[in-house]
DNA sequence: TGAATGTCGATTGGATCCAATCTAACAATC
DNA sequence: GATTGTTAGATTGGATCCAATCGACATTCA
């Protein structure tokens, strides 16, 4: 039988607000690459697709704007940013930088759950194969070494930016085949034995990898 | 006498859009302190102040929102964002992991004129009394060592942060007196020298006593 | 022929209007 | 006396309408 706070988890789900709603999908289709790079977001279009006016969909543009996902020009409208090496490898010195001070601030405070549910989802990793399935798990994992840090600020953007990389992730396993679990592994029992350097020095092995990946996809595909 | 190019220069300050005027001012007026945390954002009121309708206002309130500025919430409407000692905390720990990263990848690509405009960045804040143009100054001085790093998702994320950072500056300057010039030297110096562990401890040190002398005040303030 | 200009359709930016939601105060009930 | 229901006012969310801007094509003039 379902419990109140069941209930009220359930219906939390749904969208307080069209301009949510919106965004949310919007969103969900850019990442998943279902609105491709260049894709011009016209907002009489989408609007009769929602099913809603134009001014929701403007506010969600520009939401999605604020998160570098398209771009805005005066009385020319918005497109799908697209996507290039550059933009790849702005994205990952984002999240060098910010990762690393997530776990260092998170590492101290790792209780053996926090661990315990870390070791289960790269279990989970190794018996996935839906790419999109694999891309949100592989921000779980992230997410869970994160968030003892107790700075909503900082994982919120590191989330944020987690979620950006989705883009680049089909690309990367179109080479490597893999997700760097060697990585996430060591990332895992550096943490459990309490030792900072090492976690560090593992998500740098992990980042540096996944970089050098696609940053030899991107070569092989220009030339 | 004014050349053309000087004619669309002032011109090209003009704002494009209403919800452009509308955000920088907001913005501005937040940082500086002119709309305290805690203020609600009446749209109706707004509106009248900036004599345009409501809907450039609400636009502009959704690029503040994902910018940290302000709190929206459905129906409730936008409040400035309270500040706190959490809030400062979390500002520190994202420059730190953004600014190591800008740092990394910009000094290598340093020239001695990047330097030298440094240097001379630095001797104007020594020159200056006025908080507000300090808080320019020190975020020129950052961002023009970052630069060189070819990144502009970062590099702007980064300036970002730098200005979220101005709304703690008064009370940093309260209890310290300083901005922290030492290290500012120690910077330059390790970036001259091609030094980039020193430059990256520098960094450290100038956000550590910063963030610590932040912390006391703020201690001290709520005992 | 080629560059500059004018016109037209498409699209966005902004204003106004209406509906939905929230807050607060007061009345009613247990 | 505390909780609940009700109602009025304020405020926001969304729809529709109008004006300003941009791009492309046709036209004109040197």
């Amino acid at each position: 039988m379902a419990s109140l706070s069941d209930v009220i988890e359930a219906g939390g789900r749904r969208f307080r607000t069209a301009t949510e709603y919106v965004a949310a999908t919007l969103k969900q289709a850019i990442l998943a690459g279902a609105l491709p790079p260049g894709t011009p977001l016209r907002q009489e279009d989408l609007a009769g697709r929602f099913e809603v006016s134009r001014m929701p969909i403007r506010e969600a543009l520009r939401q999605l704007e604020a998160q570098g996902l398209v771009d805005f020009e005066p009385h020319r409208g918005a497109i799908v940013v697209e996507i290039s090496l550059a933009d790849a490898l702005d994205n990952f010195a984002i999240r060098g930088g910010l990762e690393a001070q997530a776990l260092r601030h998170s590492l101290p405070n790792l209780t053996a759950a926090d661990l315990d549910r870390a070791d289960e989802i790269i279990a989970e990793i190794d018996r996935e194969d839906d790419v999109s399935r694999m891309g949100e798990l592989n921000r779980r994992f992230h997410m869970t070494l994160y968030a003892a840090a107790g700075l909503p600020r900082l994982l919120a953007l590191t989330e944020q930016h987690l979620v950006a990389a989705d883009r680049y992730l089909r690309f990367h396993l179109a080479t490597d085949g893999d997700m760097g679990q060697v990585d996430h592994r060591a990332m895992i029992a550096a943490c459990r034995a309490g030792d900072k350097a090492a976690a560090l020095a593992a998500l740098d092995r992990h980042l540096s990898t996944a970089r050098d990946g696609l940053a030899g996809f991107f070569g092989s595909r220009s030339a």
